[in-house]
DNA sequence: CCGCGCGTTCCGCGATACGGAACGATGTTT
DNA sequence: AAACATCGTTCCGTATCGCGGAACGCGCGG
């Protein structure tokens, strides 16, 4: 395991998280490496076009070319693709804010999103990573996977303290989703989120779909009937996929 | 300048960009390393998570987590933050697909684009790169740069043969955008473009936003309010990022 | 059954990344 | 004004770590 190589993406890493340039010795010390040792790999970054440094030995930051590196993961990512035109009709019918979402590790990962005309409070961007757990369409994943325990477990531990998050009760209701087929969410007081799995060849979740909508506007007639399409959607795309 | 750095994001680089998950072999020989060199580095890559190796020693491809940096940079990108009220007040007097772009070296790069409900044949994609003469948007930012001539040049050089493409032709062009304050680009037959500068303070652009439409729902009057809207609401987005 | 090409492993060599120390510039404190 | 702190950068001797040629095991096709 190359050492520099290793290190080059935990500074990249660093520059590009923060929400302004970062001074040299602010990466050296966050990441316990000499500052020589820093300025050099930040340097062969410069170099490579993915930082650049104000004029003057100032702060560093990260350019577009990571982005653009990353863009063409995702526009070649295959349920991004797939999903395309599933999230379309999904928007159309509800009328509402609808994401795709895959699940990486015990997180997951906004694929894309299309935003309600009058957009939600807390809205999650694309690219975003929030624990699985805290998500509908997230828990939608979870009840597919064997060891979803372990997941909520380990989020649990993550979260410890900084949010009311019960192990038990959520593996329970993990029961209840994996029953319906189907996740609600009101995590957050303003806003209910209905998510479903999208079912892949193996069993498990190709990824899910979700719609999220202010809770003032989701009467029980409208939430059942933002369950059925929910559903409908990913059924029908779990089927686009099995064809592939 | 670290070589193994180097090398290393050579290979991310390339992994992203394929269709297909590539062969160790293959990236190998593209890049004229070591087969050995490449497998240690691609390691490193898989234990920090942003390749994947299909099972049984296969091919690698990449993973989300580049896409996942790359949204954090796009994120805080201050032209594409400020931008996106401007670009939905476009949207929705145009009713057209509608972008924004940043100069890059000799390309503009695609931040964000808004669909029009009709969309367009020849579109492209947030995150692509495409040469600036080309595109109504760059052309309207070329023709703020004082050494447009060396980018035309430049980009005259790099398509050669491959496109029909004049570079005096352009420049003169270009006299014509600088004098006019906006750009109309009919590259491809059947797609009209309409690009303005969002002028920067230091005179130079600091991005664009383009209207791109299918050429027969373009008649003159349609194109004259078209350009007027982008012109309009490309010097309010100028003003408001002056007052950062 | 042999030969080819794949991904992987091994290992000795030496280039190279490492990190401590020093430097000049900048701006802050006394 | 002077002393100080902190910044980014440069230097350099050392040993580490990346390097690449060669060999290995495997699956496949001739």
């Amino acid at each position: 395991m190359d050492r520099a190589v290793h290190r080059a993406f935990r500074i990249l890493e660093t520059v590009t998280r923060a929400k302004e340039p970062m001074r040299l010795s602010t990466i050296a010390s966050s990441l316990e490496l000499q500052k020589s040792t820093v300025h050099r790999i930040l340097q062969t970054l410069v170099a490579m076009g993915y930082v650049v440094q104000e004029p003057n030995g100032g702060r560093y930051r990260p350019t577009l070319r990571t982005w653009e590196m990353g863009s063409n993961v995702l526009h070649d990512h295959p349920v991004k693709r797939a999903a395309a035109p599933f999230l379309a009709e999904l928007h159309r019918v509800t009328e509402e804010t609808v994401s795709v979402m895959v699940l990486e590790g015990d997180d997951v990962i906004y694929l894309d999103k299309l935003i309600a005309p009058r957009p939600i409070r807390f809205t999650t961007r694309a690219g975003s990573r929030v624990p699985a757990p805290l998500t509908a369409g997230g828990q939608a994943m979870l009840a597919l996977e064997p060891d979803a325990r372990a997941v909520v477990e380990r989020v649990a531990r993550r979260l410890q303290a900084e949010r009311a998050f019960d192990a038990e009760t959520v593996l329970a209701a993990l029961e209840t989703v994996r029953a319906r087929g189907y996740a609600v969410s009101r995590n957050n007081p303003d806003v209910v989120s209905v998510g479903a799995a999208i079912l892949g060849r193996d069993g498990r979740a190709a990824g899910a779909l979700s719609v999220s909508a202010p809770a003032e506007r989701i009467d029980p007639a409208r939430l059942e009937a933002t369950v059925e399409a929910v559903r409908v959607i990913c059924t029908r795309m779990a089927e686009f996929l099995g064809r592939l």
